[in-house]
DNA sequence: ATATTATATTGATGAATATCAATATGAGGA
DNA sequence: TCCTCATATTGATATTCATCAATATAATAT
């Protein structure tokens, strides 16, 4: 298996206040790099560096049009992610709490 | 809302191969520390350090019993880190193939 | 070609953190 | 009580990482 190292780069990917917040602003929908940087308090070779780990990891996908680069929430990615989780989260025997009932989960 | 914190906090919690390793040991249920200490290249205080990292982040549960401590992986931890992954990371419209469609999921 | 705008890269710096050795605490047993 | 074993804490160190200023690249328009 050996998926430690992967599992550790997307959780450390997520670990990072800014980073969130722009995961947030991209479940709206998809949104371009200046756009983020009106909204966010950092420079902008911060938010390059922000974005090059998203992406690095699959949770973002981009799009260059023109001198613009468009970005958006990765849907297999954060899928992956998803079945990361289960897989080294979950326990073995599943307690019923731990299931997601109510059709949709995460 | 301002979750940011608690987010980042759990995932850095989650940020490290040596405390991914502890909890994939611990999927297969309740483990000693000194168990935890055999299985992995660390020294006791390093372990000490992990596990009160995972703990303050409620994605351990600990308990004494003696001189032993013995942790678990804490469901409700678990759950409560799949529900801010919902609400951060999928898109608002939830396009199809990002639904689980087998029952259980993460 | 030159200018302008958006993004990427480089290099430096300070803060956060994983690790260990040494030591402390806590809990039983002799 | 003293000893032993499991765990926790402290203090030091090396590494990782977020951030920025400066600079480079890339794309378009004039």
């Amino acid at each position: 298996m050996e998926k430690e190292r992967e599992v550790v780069r997307i959780f450390k990917a997520l670990s990072d206040e800014n980073r969130i917040r722009i995961l947030k602003r991209l479940r709206s929908g998809e949104k371009c790099g200046c756009e983020l940087l009106e909204e966010l308090q950092i420079t902008q070779p911060t938010l390059s560096h922000h974005m090059k780990i998203l992406c690095d990891c699959a949770v973002v996908k981009s799009r260059r049009e023109g001198k613009w680069m468009y970005y958006t929430i990765d849907c297999d990615g954060i899928k992956h992610v998803r079945m990361l989780m289960q897989s080294l989260l979950l326990p073995e025997n599943i307690p019923a709490d731990c299931i997601c009932k109510e059709g949709r989960s995460v």
